[in-house]
DNA sequence: AGGATTCCCGACTGTTTTAGTCAAGTATGA
DNA sequence: TCATACTTGACTAAAACAGTCGGGAATCCT
């Protein structure tokens, strides 16, 4: 159980993003400078979150990427699942109410991991970008 | 991000031992059959678990393991750690408020990623093998 | 127009971790 | 003494991780 540098990298580069680009684009080469992070591993994490809606583009001199929404709004759950972080607790893919049907019996470990996986996006959906920019953590 | 096999069986057999062994000791073939767990790695697994204090074992025949404490004692926190499942959300080795020193700013996910360790931790730690067995999930 | 800059995108790869298996040994009860 | 069961260490195929590399396309500056 523990958490891939994919997520930690994206949330780094998009907390960077909204810490210093105020609406103005930031360069990747910028970014992954000052966070000290691998650029062409952040460049496979920008085609994501371009593509989901995170951030916009501009090509050429001068471009780079700016926020393509109000970072109150982008939940650290969000950019979690849009990069393909699994945060999976359990290993069977239904999400519904049943039990593991490997086993006979009904899986009473079932519950616990299930809950475990609510608490966890509970936590990180509950904070925001501009939650870590100005430091508001509980 | 995601919960591996170690973690997951050793509490599913840990629940079975203390749902199905009633004092006197149970098999790991037994527990491994009724469970659908590999045997040879349930032993991997008990033989830690013995190490550090939560089963006891009688070997020969109609030998097998035991529960060495009692059932609402035993936090499912402290099965993942002993059995060495890593339950880590950042990548630093110290637990220290210091930021990460990677950077010559003060990390502000640092505080972001300690933090879903500390939920995940407080969950799993007021959840103990007799809840689970008893169905008492939150 | 040309070159520098920057995003775009897919393919590839070495290392580590996972999820076990296998084999040999020891203790115990029937 | 034989079958059962725990004990222990070594070994391994496959997957995931954490990137790297190379080429392309758009855009701006001079």
């Amino acid at each position: 159980m523990k958490l891939g540098t994919k997520g930690r990298y994206a949330v780094m580069a998009l907390v960077d993003l909204a810490y210093y680009g105020q609406g103005k684009p930031l360069a990747l080469t910028e970014i992954a400078e000052r966070q000290a992070l691998p650029i062409s591993y952040l460049e496979q994490l920008f085609l994501k979150l371009r593509q989901k809606g995170f951030v916009a583009s501009t090509r050429g001199h001068l471009g780079g990427y700016t926020l393509a929404r109000e970072p109150g709004t982008i939940r650290i759950a969000e950019i979690l699942e849009a990069i393909g972080e699994p945060l999976k607790t359990t290993r069977c893919e239904n999400t519904s109410e049943m039990g593991c049907l490997g086993t006979k019996e009904k899986c009473l470990t079932h519950a616990l991991w299930t809950g475990l996986g609510v608490q966890m996006h509970q936590y990180l959906h509950r904070i925001s970008l501009a939650d870590l920019c100005e430091r508001r953590i509980t």
